[in-house]
RNA sequence: GCCUUGGUGGCUCAGCCUGGUAGAGCGUCUGCUUGGUAAGCAGAAGGUCGCGGGUUCAAAUCCCGCCCAAGGCUCCA
């Protein structure tokens, strides 16, 4: 419901024609002086719960009431101050119920007729508190009864296939490994009495001028600065990459669609309030939350063929859109608008699909290693499904635990309420010890058949199964995940720093003194053709401030040459790697040798140019 | 969205309780210094104290409303 609250001398009304939805009545016209008039939308979403809402819209008219100290209130319909309307009985009912109310309250109310073209005419106070808005939702902060059977969480106990069941009381004995104990208890809603402060890359992101909130844009939406930029880029290289490999074909799709499309509209509307949704011209869009929407529609039309299967299509949603509540965004970590890889994969049938979900799983772990990121890992089933694969499951997760070492969680669901009948999710443990969701695959048995997406095996028709699929999480969140790493880092004695490959300045080149320069941009160049990003620190100031400002950019490699490096053509190194808070430790090399160790080291990752000014001198402040 | 805390030069923060000429460090600029592994020296510039209203002779400071961020709640299909 949205309110706009308009302190007035008086208001009049005359009804002047009727609409459609016209209430029958015969108070068509009226005037109230010295009054708090609300124009009043009732909105889709309130349908849920009208009484709440007429609670809600109560309690904040009178608190406005008494501030201003009236006993006059005129509800006045006003559809205008919304797109996206309440049916019309439910609005009426609601409009009536807060007159009543009111009235009850000791209040002389008018209420202008419903579904009427009305002229009036009013006349506003103009001072401060004279003109207010208002948006009530059904929202009640949780407190609603949910009758929905709880979902049961279990520590999987490989060796015995034995599922041990995770309650507030055990699982700080029964969980050994911290981050699975972290997640654990994200779970099942044990807060710890902890006071938390911000979370590390909050900081970071600016300092490192990765990139920032734009205050111009909506809540919840970033801008990026080039380090940041180039990052972002590097990732989506990656994941590319990655999935390519894996065989998934790459496709591009919009980022809004069309409400009136049956099979959107019931996909949107399971998500409920958390989108964009907004009317152009005389069509309802919405901006996706996801890159099933474009994909879904593309495989619709295609002829699908069981040879063809699993199919894979893959996008990088730039950007998927959620209109997350303002309270719950968190730097990098939640976001109304950020960048997904999202790849689905049409499967012929259940067996297929499983099949395809190991793989998957894998592939999603092997991105925590190359990012080094470790995941913590939570399967979600039905219980049908469970029951069903047990055998399988365990197969899978003993196979997981003599790789990573490491137990993984369990959610049984005793009923299906989503689209998926299993999926996993992984978890990476942020310095405080929250989780961050990246990545995660689900199977899904409803949206084949919702967007009428067919398999023509010989003669039949069959919808098939599709696994929804991101790699790695939200590019966002992989940041977000890294930065929160390095701070972990930190804490434990080490430098913090960004994996080599993802470092946007790779290397740093200190001339000793002027008389050093020649030979340091010699030493640029080379490196320069040899694509590793490195820039050379031209600007005033003593040895040891540059080496401070180049600790302080995280640069992996530093390099100093003065009079001793020039008379033997060496270089002397850096590394921060190896190097503490207290002592850095520092090595001797050619030029060819340190090339050699930063081609090492970043094989198998995608490379990009450096994204500043080659002079520091050069290089501008963002922030 | 709700509750709590915060918003002061580009950055980090003090001042606010108890109203009376707006401070520090870093960064920037200028000059000196030409350097060897985490801040060389000196000087200068730079502020609508988040925004709007109110109280007051006087507001960064007290009061009200709003905006923005973080923490908590709820939520993350």
């Amino acid at each position: 419901m949205r309110l706009l609250l308009i302190h007035a001398d008086y208001l009049e009304f005359k009804a002047t024609e009727k609409t459609k939805i016209a209430e029958d009545t015969n108070k068509l016209e009226g005037r109230m002086e010295e009054c708090l008039t609300v124009f009043t939308a009732v909105e889709r979403g309130d349908e849920v719960n009208p009484e709440v809402i007429v609670e809600k819209a109560l309690s904040e008219i009178t608190k406005i009431a008494k501030n201003l100290k009236v006993d006059n209130i005129v509800v006045y319909p006003y559809a205008h101050l919304s797109s996206d309307l309440a049916s019309p009985e439910v609005a009426r009912e609601i409009l009536v119920e807060m007159e009543e109310r009111l009235r009850e309250m000791g209040y002389n109310v008018l209420r202008a007729p419903f579904g009427w073209y009305k002229s009036f005419k009013i006349s506003c106070k103009g001072h401060p508190l004279s003109e207010l808005s208002r948006r009530i939702t059904c929202d009640t902060g949780g407190k609603e009864e949910k009758d929905e059977k709880k979902s049961k969480l279990y520590l999987l106990d490989v060796e015995g296939e034995r599922l041990i069941e995770l309650k507030e009381g055990n699982v700080q004995e029964v969980v050994k490994d911290e981050d699975l104990k972290a997640l654990a208890c994200k779970e099942l809603g044990i807060k710890d009495k902890e006071e938390r402060g911000e979370p590390a890359h909050v900081k970071y992101i600016r300092e490192k001028e990765i990139c920032d909130y734009e205050p111009s844009s909506d809540h919840g939406h970033f801008r990026w600065y080039p380090k940041g930029k180039l990052i972002r880029d590097l990732l989506a290289d990656y994941v590319y990459n990655l999935v390519v490999e894996y065989g998934g074909m790459p496709v591009e799709t919009p980022v809004m669609y069309n409400l009136e499309n049956r099979a959107i509209r019931e996909h949107a509307d399971k998500f409920g309030e958390r989108q964009y949704r907004f009317i152009q011209g005389d069509r309802e869009l919405m901006l996706r939350f996801a890159a099933c929407f474009g994909q879904f529609m593309m495989k619709r039309d295609m002829y699908i063929l069981p040879r063809y299967l699993p199919l894979k299509l893959y996008e990088l949603s730039t950007y998927s859109f959620r209109y997350e509540q303002r309270g719950e965004l968190v730097g990098l970590k939640r976001l109304r608008a950020f960048t997904m890889p999202d790849m689905h994969t049409v499967c012929l049938d259940m067996e297929q699909a499983m099949e395809e979900f190991e793989h998957q799983f894998w592939m999603c772990l092997k991105t925590g290693e190359d990012l080094n990121i470790p995941y913590s890992v939570i399967f979600r089933f039905t219980e049908d499904f469970f029951q069903e694969n047990r055998e399988w499951f365990f197969k899978l997760a003993k196979r997981y635990r003599e790789r990573y070492k490491r137990d993984v969680l369990i959610e049984l669901l005793p009923e299906r309420k989503h689209y998926w009948v299993g999926k996993v999710d992984m978890a990476v443990i942020d310095s405080l010890g929250r989780p961050i969701e990246n990545p995660t695959v689900q199977i899904d048995i409803e949206s084949a058949k919702r967007f009428g997406i067919k398999v023509h095996q010989g003669d039949r028709e069959v919808y098939p199964v599709i696994l929804h699929c991101s790699p790695t999480g939200s590019i966002e969140r992989v940041i977000c995940a890294l930065l929160e790493r390095a701070y972990r880092d930190l804490e434990r004695g080490k430098l913090p720093m960004l994996p080599l490959w993802l470092s946007p300045v790779q290397v740093r080149v200190i001339p000793v003194s002027e008389a050093h320069k020649e030979y340091a941009l010699e030493v640029v160049k080379r490196l320069r053709e040899s694509n590793i990003r490195v820039d050379l620190d031209d600007r005033d100031g003593s040895v040891g401030k540059k080496i401070r400002n180049a600790g302080r950019d995280w640069i992996p490699y530093v390099v100093v040459v003065g009079d001793r490096e020039v008379e033997e053509n060496t270089l002397t190194v850096t590394l921060r790697e190896k190097s503490t808070m207290k002592s850095s430790y520092r090595e001797r090399m050619s030029v060819e040798e340190l090339i050699k160790r930063i081609k090492e080291e970043t094989e198998g990752h995608p490379y990009r140019p450096l994204t500043l000014p080659m002079y520091c001198s050069l290089q501008p402040t963002f922030k």
